[in-house]
Parts: structure tokens; sequence; C-alpha cells
DNA sequence: CGGCGTTTTGAGAGAGCTCAACATCGGTGG
DNA sequence: CCACCGATGTTGAGCTCTCTCAAAACGCCG
């Protein structure tokens, strides 16, 4: 989990749908850094919203506490990630945003979004698409989940997240980052992609992996 | 899987988030209804989008078949669901829809919608709201997906989804269709429940489970 | 009452998790 | 340049836990 990278340097989660592109020039620059320790709060539950922020580097934790104090961890959000979305039509926040590791955001106050929104209704809809596109993506990522086989739960990923020849994944992260993704422990990943490496299934390069059954059969 | 419900009466999952309250009054008339047989194909890759569908019964799934002829399912439409939403937004569709028993769906024109997005700036800031709530929700679910115990999804899962009180939780559905939400089988559910029960964590009632700690410690 | 699906309990086996040790790679500093 | 260090990558062995298969009780509806 607290896969920081080698040199500090950070990558994006495998399956990010987020690019920046639905975000407005002039809102570019509306953007507000803030740096985060460890543990420190970035919001809380009940507290009025002041708008979406998104993940510059490190881990930003998404929880709700029940009332005996327990903690339920909603989502961890990484380098790239946009957190509180839903922030922009709810007038306060509704679950509690942590820092796990020292981290950087950067806010896009909700005024700001709006306005922007309203001038340009084209920007409303490049953000519309891109939660629609996280929809779908989400949605797929809880499917492979329901895949019980590590083996079918990777072949699953690889087949989705072909590249245009049909045969070549590519790894954007480590494969301890892949394993979290598919819900796997990075052993049992590594077992399996060894087992399928063996069997002849893919081949493994240094950052992809290509499927190596014929592709049109 | 394949969890066909009793007696062909559908119900809504647990954790659904679409409501129909996104939808302008005007495009409810708009919407087409549309019968399928199971195994009857709603559309395909490459195929021109109509619009998005909401699944009014049975189940529809969504797949992407690779080159090897291999289906890759994406996500498993029920009730209530609604698919193709970023269809809003691309030519064409990007993955195959298909009735995986007699269902039923409603067409809700992509002309149409955008229209009376157009006409109603609120019609769309409702829907952009709506797919935040499903991201939001989601991302919640995948996060419970990755909890290993059984009994600590369950955990997760009601504390989650207690009610006002913070100790209620309600039961929409039948307990097998809580187990594979959970992506539990229900034997393990109904296990895991009973267990807990037990051991006095919970009381179970008709139609809803009552968390039994102390609320307030 | 009889059929059907859900709920429940049992027993066994397999698969992935856990713990552990080691290899490898890239960056750092003496 | 090489030793060191931290993190990833890899493999081994045992164990727990869930899945699978099976069977039975319960509840609902015609």
């Amino acid at each position: 989990m607290g896969a920081r990278n080698g040199a500090g340097r950070e990558v994006r989660s495998v399956n990010k749908v987020a690019g920046d592109d639905w975000i407005p020039a002039a809102l570019q620059r509306a953007g507000m850094k803030r740096a985060l320790k460890a543990g420190e709060t970035l919001f809380r539950s009940g507290m009025r919203t002041a708008g979406l922020y998104q993940v510059a580097h490190g881990r930003v934790r998404l929880a709700r506490v029940d009332r005996r104090g327990r903690e339920a961890v909603l989502y961890v959000a990484s380098a790239g990630d946009i957190i509180a979305e839903a922030s922009l039509f709810s007038p306060v926040y509704h679950c509690d945003a942590i820092a796990t590791t020292d981290a950087t955001v950067r806010l896009y106050p909700k005024a700001a979004i709006l306005a922007a929104f309203k001038r340009d209704p084209k920007a409303m809809q490049a953000f519309t698409a891109m939660l629609a596109h996280q929809v779908m993506n989400l949605r797929a990522r809880l499917e492979q989940h329901s895949i019980h086989s590590a083996r079918d739960r990777v072949r699953h990923y690889l087949n989705l997240n072909a590249g245009a020849d049909g045969r070549t994944v590519p790894l954007t992260g480590t494969l301890k980052n892949l394993a979290s993704e598919l819900g796997l422990t990075h052993e049992a990943l590594y077992r399996t992609l060894a087992a399928m490496a063996k069997a002849g299934e893919i081949a493994r390069g240094k950052g992809f992996i290509r499927l190596s059954g014929r592709p049109s059969l």
C-alpha cells in the first residue's frame, strides 16, 4: 500500500481515467496548492465545501467515521486523482479527507468552477464526460474484482487494457501497483504472471506485456 | 455471478445511486421502450450512438470482445441501471451490450438529452451530480472489495450503509443479492452474519440489521 | 398442498494470503 | 568504483479462509 516510489517519483495509477483535459484553462490558474503532512486533515464531514481537489502527489484517503469511532475507508486517492467531485453540488462534505502520506493537493474552488461552467458549457460537458468515463472504468474494475481466479482476473485486465494491436499491454506503474489495483497480493500476481509466461500465454517485457495468443483466432 | 432473480421479480441493487431525478420531465416522455430477448444485442462496439439506456427489467451485460473472440464483461446492468452514459459524448459505442436475460430497456435519445441540457442547464447539472455520486459510490464499493476478510467486508458495508441513527442498516434486496454485491457467495454471507449475530455484534431483523455496538463509543 | 426460491448448515478442497528469505535494480555516498 | 541502502521483483512453504458441492428447512404464492 504505502507505495512511495523508489526515488519519490510518483506514478499515476494504472487505470487512471482523469486526464486534466476537463479543466478549463482559466481554472488551471485558479488552482491553489496546499501541502499536507502525513495524518493532516484536508476536510471533515460537515465542513462547508470549498471545492474539489486534485492530488498532486502523495496519498489522501477519504473515509467516513461511524459513531463507534471506527473509520471506514471510502477511497484512497493518489497522484492525479480528483476527490470530492460531488462537493460541487453539495453545501457540505460528506466524508473526511486525511493525508495518508505527506501530500500536496490542488484546490479548485467551487465558485470558480461553477462560474467557468456557466461561461463555457463546453467545459461542463467535458467535466461530465470525464465523470461518465470514470463510471465506466470503475464499473469495469468492480467487475474485475468479482472474478475469483487470479489468472482469470489478470486475463481480464490484460484483455481490457490491450493497446491498439490488441496484444500489447503497457505497464504504467510498478507490478506492486498493478497488484493492488487488481486486488491481489503482489506475490500472487508475480506467480500468476510467471505461470502465464511459462505456459506461453504471455511474453513479458520491460514496461509491457504481450499477449501471445494468435490475435485473430 | 449469473445470479438470476427468484421469480423474475427484479430487485434494485442495494447500493444503486441513480434515481430518476436527473431525467428532465420532457425526456421522460422521449424515452422509448424496447424489449430484448435473452441473448439479443442492444448495440455493438463501433455502432453509431443512439443515446443512453436505462434498464427497466432483466439484465444487460456490457462487454468488450478481444481479437481472440473472448468476451470480457465490463458490467452487468440490472433494473434501474443506466448504461452508455458516455455515449452522449462519443459518436460510437465502445463496447457491446447484450441482454443476458429477457429484458426491457428505455432509450433516451442523445439528441433529446443534449437539447434538454442546452435548454435547461439545471438538468445537466443534475445529470453531472448523479454521475459524481455514482463515482463516489463505485469507489466505495471498490474499496470494499479490496477487503479480504468476509467479516470485515460485511462490517465495512454495514458501517457505510447505516441509517441516520448510525446503527440500523436497511436491507433492500435479498441476502443473496447483497452477497453478490459484496463479492461473496451467499453461503459465506449467511455464515458471517450468523457468526456476527452469535457474537452479539449485530442483531438481525426482517429487512434490516442493527449494529449492536454502543453507538457512542 | 405443492413448487420454487431463499435461507441455512455441513463437509471438503483448493486458492490465495501470510510469513519469510533472497535476488535485482537504481540511486547515494564514501 | 564499489559498498550500501531502500524498494521492487521473485520464489518457497504452510495455513487459513472462502468457494464449491450437497442437502435440508423455511417462506411465499398459486
